[in-house]
DNA sequence: CAGATATACGTTATAGTATAACATAACACA
DNA sequence: TGTGTTATGTTATACTATAACGTATATCTG
């Protein structure tokens, strides 16, 4: 089963959803910081790769940041260059047809990062 | 046009073409070093912005490294974790399909990328 | 309870990646 | 010759991530 969360993971993980957006490692060691004291960079990281292993935090490649999953299925990451709006957009098509575009090159793949910068409805001006 | 490239990116180029996978900008610099003297971080960074504005030289963001751009139209990267081989995969209907995903929620896309962990063939026991 | 194992955490140091800021050189060309 | 532009050199620093080792705590076992 899932172990659960450790105390340190568990701060993360509020950190994260407490915030609007991505965070730095290093953005979350001085929250942390400021909140309880000496804390290092092992802290954070040990949090972040359990809380990743446990599927519930994600790093944004492009952004050298952390993101809480916000989809229960893995979703193509759109990054608004504009305003820094990160969402996760459904696209199953995209992941299986990609998945086939790869089985056919005897390819298995494990693990797909997709992650797009561009600008956000909002910044556009908005047809919604 | 497309402004022809400085010595220093000319230099980082073949450094690229020669190596049989992507270099980190640190590899680079060394290389750069044993061939040439006293060479600083800025130096490839900067040759390695010059050749990724030329499009010639991507970064593989998963991996923290540059690579020379082997498809005239953008390709999912599919990088094996057994042997290190990394491959661009033309997969039009994949880039395409994501722009339109996208495209249905207000989002203008500018960048793409796609990068896929897993098993090349050869690694897996390889029907090729 | 003594001892063994496992997990989480603390702590220090260091590795690895990238850029800021400023100085100099080389070239084009008015 | 002067002047702007591009490329480069140079120094320092910022930012991201992990290695290595020690300690605490819980849990199980005999
Ligand atoms: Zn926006
Ligand atoms: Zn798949
Ligand atoms: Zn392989
Ligand atoms: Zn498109």
């Amino acid at each position: 089963m899932g172990a659960a969360l450790t105390p340190n993971e568990t701060e993360v993980l509020a950190l994260l959803r407490g915030a609007n957006g991505p965070m730095t490692a290093y953005q979350l060691l001085g929250r942390m910081q400021r909140n309880g004291g000496a804390v290092a960079p092992p802290t954070v990281y040990r949090a972040l790769k359990g809380l990743e292993e446990a599927g519930v935090v994600q790093r944004i490649e492009t952004l050298r940041a952390w993101a809480v999953v916000t989809s229960p299925v893995p979703g193509v990451v759109a990054i608004c260059d504009d305003c820094g709006a990160v969402r996760s957009v459904e696209a199953q098509g995209v992941f299986e047809g990609l998945h086939q575009r790869l089985a056919a090159e005897g390819f298995a793949e494990a693990r797909q990062t997709i992650e797009v910068h561009g600008r956000c409805g909002d910044c556009t001006g908005g047809q919604t």
